[in-house]
RNA sequence: GGCCCGGUAGUACAGUUGGUUAGUACGCCAGCCUGUCACGCUGGAGGUCAGGGGUUCGAGCCCCCUCCGGGUCGCCA
């Protein structure tokens, strides 16, 4: 017999259906169970003398068990669960569950111990439909545009970018390191003349941080592409992107998501704002008295990007900021500048960075100067050579899947991770 | 890595000025209950008080070390 999904049962009809059991009830004459899939739940309901072939198994049945039910699905207005129950006529414990380590109350660090249970609820599997449902769309979207869709390698042999923060790994008789961005790669593909790719996949970063939004393996979604006239056509991109995969998530899961985690999808509005960080911090200090010394105003603060999404709100009606002309020490070596201003920018969302974006320097020469200045030379010179023989002006960003699951849920990293990864979590 | 806070049944917590047998809720087990739906009622099991050392007649409680976790900052996506 064809499995019935819990929510497709039709009244009057022989049901098969396959589950967990949510709960077990029994009281003299009656039993009940609540039995739940991925789409949704069903009361099966016992009459214990007219079953008593059902008694071994409903003394034995606990919480969290797997069954499969077959039986006679009717109507019932008695039964507060959709005034539906099944009458068993078979019952087959599949599985069987030990009492849970955890229940409601549960810390965070005895949650995480034990995820695979936490996300059986219907609150966690959402997130994860809402993820896909973003990353489709923005698949959907660049693929509409010629887009290729490429996989870089995550085993390499240098360090991508500063040369810290990466993980090393034994490779054979010699060292390898696990990629901390597909920086690299994604720039030889335009040289490579692919002109549009982009990547998603994961990102490792040795960086001990304790913070509700590291982790140190995570999703990122990387873009590039080539015959653009200045990094604010990264950005033109990037919105667009977001605006589009935003209004698919807030069409299919917009009212879900406000009932269950009570955060309202907005779709952004085009263009997004954009200001320049020292305006910023201008804007900053001038409306809520936040002051920083001179010397940090090179980059952004945790409290600048808090404050940041406060004015923007205020200054724009937007949740998203563009902020522009950062201090050139404290961006890459490969963005290119332009009067020493780095030609980039970082895209903060509801007050947290989701996005480093920039139009790359692809002259040799300037790159490989850019580079020596970092005292990089020959720890990139396998990255250099990619724009000896032929590059196409070119730009892109690196965008973090989890911190935009994270905020359009309103969660912390660790709640937002099939598995969250840290300093202190390799397991399960 | 800096600063702050914490670790007591399976889970979440309480534990008075250092004093006899370490409690509560949920969960678990057994029994009762003709339709439950946060069911209800009765009874029961369950503890290396993170680990080690010290002070004391006596330590869950005070001191030191170690381990683990949380928050926050820095770093970033």
């Amino acid at each position: 017999m064809e499995r019935t999904m819990m929510n497709q049962i039709i009244p009057g009809t022989g049901v098969k259906v396959q589950g967990f059991v949510e709960r077990v009830r029994s009281t003299g004459a009656m039993a009940f169970l609540v039995l739940r899939d991925r789409m949704g739940k069903v009361q099966v309901t016992i009459e214990k003398a007219a079953h008593p072939e059902f008694a071994e198994d409903l003394n034995r049945l606990t919480p969290e068990s797997v069954v499969t039910v077959e039986g006679r699905a009717v109507s019932n207005p008695q039964v507060r669960l959709n005034g539906l129950e099944i009458l068993p006529e078979r019952l087959t414990v599949e599985s069987l569950a030990a009492p849970l380590p955890l229940n409601k109350d549960a810390a965070v660090d005895t949650r995480m111990d034990y995820r695979w249970l936490e996300l059986r609820g219907e609150k966690e599997r959402l997130l994860f439909e809402v993820q896909t449902c973003l990353v489709n769309a923005m698949r959907e979207f660049l693929i509409e545009r010629d887009f290729l869709e490429i996989h870089t390698p995550k085993l390499i042999a240098a360090a991508s970018e500063s040369g810290a923060d990466v993980f090393e790994v034994k490779y054979f008789d010699r060292k390898a390191y696990l990629a901390q961005s597909p920086q690299f790669y994604k720039q030889m593909a335009m040289a490579a003349g692919f002109e549009r790719i982009f990547e998603t996949g994961p990102v490792f970063r040795a960086e001990k941080s304790f913070t509700n939004r590291h982790a140190t393996e995570f999703s990122g979604f990387d873009l590039e592409f080539s015959y653009i006239e200045s990094f604010e056509d990264v950005m033109r991109l990037e919105a667009e992107l977001l605006a589009y995969s935003l209004e698919q998530v807030a069409r299919t899961y917009g009212e879900a998501i406000e009932r269950q985690y009570g955060v309202n999808v907005i779709v952004p509005q085009l263009p997004f704002p954009q200001i320049a960080l020292k305006d910023l911090y201008t804007e900053l200090e001038r409306r809520y008295g936040y002051t920083l010394p001179e010397s940090e105003k090179g980059d952004m603060t945790t409290e600048a990007e808090q404050l940041s999404y406060r004015f923007s709100k205020e200054e724009f009606g937007h949740e998203f900021l563009f902020i522009t002309d950062f201090a050139a020490e404290k961006r890459a070596f490969y963005h290119m500048r332009k009067n020493g201003v780095p030609q980039g920018y970082d895209l903060i969302w509801r007050g947290v960075e989701i996005t480093t974006g920039a139009q790359r320097e692809h002259r040799y020469d300037v790159l490989c100067r850019q580079a020596d200045e970092r005292g990089l030379g020959e720890d990139v010179k396998f990255y250099t050579e990619f724009f000896r023989y032929g590059c196409p002006p070119h730009g892109g960003f690196g965008l973090g899947i989890d911190r935009m699951s994270m905020l359009l849920t309103g969660v912390t990293i660790k709640d937002a991770m099939f598995l969250f990864r840290g300093p202190n979590r390799l397991t399960p």
